[in-house]
DNA sequence: TTAATAAATTAGGTTCGTCTAATTTATTTT
DNA sequence: AAAATAAATTAGACGAACCTAATTTATTAA
């Protein structure tokens, strides 16, 4: 089986490699990793011969077939777990992350698909984000950022992209919950701040960085 | 916070005092543990460095009152999860303990306490075994060996000594249930048979070695 | 009480995952 | 195209947790 070293790097580069590019500079793992670049040279040649990743030096790492089915499995853990956290014990949606990544390296495929099941097979963990499935296959989001809309326009909130307790603070002060509808009222032209219609007729003023944040679909 | 490895020993010292004696040798932490004596001289010269354990060269090692609150937290940890995942997930009895030995070192007071109130603060996990409570205190049990019975003696099966999947299963098959009633119908003087009248009037036959491993109450 | 046996420790290594300092390679800027 | 800067790698170390082989200490038997 694979260390919680080795799966953290997969899942890290698993996540730049999504979010960025095909390929993975040590720096951006160095840094995502709170490690030093040297550690992370030395790792990426032991995972490289484990056929984990490819690696060619000083030109990025890229995960092998084995090494994308890896991330996704704890991947797939780590949002299950978060559903469990939330649904069962009552946890809120912000202080569930830490405790997943120690839970999402609990190594049993077989009790993963079991907490799925004692979820009811949850498309969505409790940031909106996808749940990859027992193969592996994890659906592409169609959602987009509010800040990509025009007065007018309306959606619902699915999801987000910061993950900070703070962030997500502020959503349940402010009034948002996944979900709901939200309705743009208006874009001040001056510093693209957004006046939104949420759920109930409530209006809310939030600022760009907000807005870059929340993701809508529909 | 402290290494899987450094819970582990902690946990089979606690074991090995409550089972043996007062202070625990070198070759038995090893056996237990699965790694050659060395490796234990080695690490627990480093727990004693962190006051986990108190080492004399040559005369075996103890527990501190640090080290006794660390070890009952592993166990209450391994105990719980263990309902969770038979009571919860649906698991056979036989099947949670390594599974338990993975869920046990995941590091939060917090979930601990939301699981076993999420469970209704259970007493014992599936083998019977008592659960500590949040302050570290483990009930005594008052529970005895089906073997120090006489003829005509009966009691509730509350527990086990063996907890290897084998006898479980052999429990399961011959229909012995937690929580059941056990009648001494009458012990065989030649090899120490029990035979046994279990609930709904129905006899079993087994060797002292079983007998010798069934805990009954009352 | 000495000799034989068993238990424990010391000495010296290994792998994993990390570090700092020095060097090399790649990318920008002039 | 050369110089300056930034990114990455190499070299050398370290702690944790393990190992084998050799030695010491403790226990048991003669
Ligand atoms: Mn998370
Ligand atoms: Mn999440
Ligand atoms: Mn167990
Ligand atoms: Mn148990």
């Amino acid at each position: 089986m694979h260390s919680f070293t080795e799966e953290n790097y997969l899942k890290a580069i698993y996540k730049l490699q999504e979010a960025n590019g095909l390929v993975v500079a040590t720096s951006s793992l160095a840094q995502v990793l709170e490690v030093h670049a040297p550690s992370v040279t030395d790792m990426l040649k032991r995972m490289a011969g484990k056929k984990l990743v490819t690696y060619q030096k000083s030109k990025g790492v890229k995960l092998t077939e084995k090494g994308r089915q890896v991330a996704v499995g704890i991947i797939r853990n780590h949002r299950l777990w978060e559903v469990f956290l939330v649904d069962k014990l009552g946890y809120k949606w912000d202080e569930v992350h830490d405790l997943a990544e120690q839970l999402e390296h609990i190594h049993s495929e077989d009790l993963t698909n079991k907490l799925d099941s004692f979820l009811g097979f949850p498309k969505a963990d409790p940031h909106g984000d996808p749940i990859p499935d027992a193969n592996g296959i994890l659906p592409k989001s169609k959602a987009v950022l509010l800040s990509t809309f025009a007065e007018g326009d309306q959606g619902t909130f699915t999801g987000v992209t910061d993950h900070s307790a703070t962030f997500l603070n502020y959503l349940d002060k402010t009034g948002f919950s996944l979900g709901d509808p939200i309705k743009v009222k208006g874009i001040e032209k001056y510093d693209q701040t957004y006046t939104l219609q949420l759920k109930g007729k409530k209006e809310v003023v939030v600022s760009f960085k907000v807005a870059n944040s929340l993701l809508l679909s529909q």
